[in-house]
DNA sequence: AGGTACATTCAAAACGTTCTGAACGCAGGG
DNA sequence: CCCTGCGTTCAGAACGTTTTGAATGTACCT
């Protein structure tokens, strides 16, 4: 094969790791995902293994994360009794499936212990000294600003989430804050 | 103090040591910021070590990572030869500066890597043999793909990024996409 | 100059995470 | 009913990261 192919799919791969790493995936994980996705062809666990020179045991665990989050599919090829692997190549879909079942998750509970903070200081109130009170009402201030971080993120999260069902991302023109 | 003052300190120094874990710092980075931004007056090293039960060593490295990061100032008191700190509590300064010095980069660098390869693509197509000219339209499809992608994280980075000098959670009140 | 109080550095240890490879399980074929 | 080919599992090894604490550096005071 021509070496701009190889290297193409190399700094690719190897770009995929870095993402993955990034979003907080095992750096494995993204170049399995980056082989797959430079594959016209579905894979088998051995044909990963050999690709990046990794254990069978590692391609097959980690290809059964990868496919939990919905970054690769399995394919039924006919004749064959291994197990065929194909990335999910819509980029908006594997983005939703992450942000959806992670990050969402983080910033909800995140908010939860914030307002449950508010109401125990609240409701301490009366019991505290009057340094306590003071001390109480900063604590009130720094935990308003961190609400509204994650609101915001919320808000951001909800607005790649709920929006449109195929969001496509060349139609992405503006994102508007104000 | 009162055992809710105690709570809500120790969750939300917990919480934002989760939040820096996400972010991609270490925990303790994280920690020392909630340490510092739930105190009304600065801290020094060692009130630090002291409070979080580390290594004085480990408070120092990790306070200048804070510091390199604009997450945390030192603070001159008269009088003392300490070091004092305080967090920067302008959360929109924070996540500026981490977006700006690192995620920024990060998505330039692979916008890079992106456009180099189409390059290469394309000046090796000549020189190609019809199977390979076939991989490599393929090839050319899914980095169109990780292209928006990545001019879509540009674009928003820029968004929060290049607008108002004092963005201010509380009056963000709509993303839109279309 | 010596002493004191602090900060910084860094090698070694502790720790957590990821990988490997051998063992096992399972299904289909002969 | 055993053999073969494949996938899965998991204990131990390898590896990377973080923490510690002792050594070192630095500034101020007397």
């Amino acid at each position: 094969m021509h070496k701009s192919l190889t290297a193409v799919n190399d700094s690719t791969v190897a770009g995929l790791g870095r993402l993955a790493r990034f979003f907080g995936f095992s750096e494995v994980m993204g170049r399995l995902y980056g082989t797959l996705l430079m594959s016209p062809e579905p894979l088998s666990l051995d044909d990963l293994a050999d690709t990046l020179r990794i254990s069978k045991g590692s391609v097959s665990m980690n290809m059964r994360a990868l496919e939990r989050w919905g970054m690769a599919n399995e394919v039924w090829m006919r004749g064959e009794r291994k197990k065929y692997y194909q990335a999910e190549s819509d980029l908006w879909q594997v983005i939703r499936n992450v942000l959806d079942s992670r990050e969402r998750r983080e910033v909800q509970v995140a908010l939860q212990v914030l307002s449950e903070s508010v109401e125990k200081l609240q409701s301490a109130n009366e019991k505290l000294s009057p340094e306590e009170q003071e001390l109480a009402k900063y604590y009130l201030e720094r935990i308003d600003d961190l609400q509204a971080f994650f609101e915001f993120a919320q808000m951001a999260l909800e607005t790649v989430l709920g929006g449109q069902e195929t969001l496509d991302f060349e139609s992405v023109t503006k994102i508007e804050i104000g």
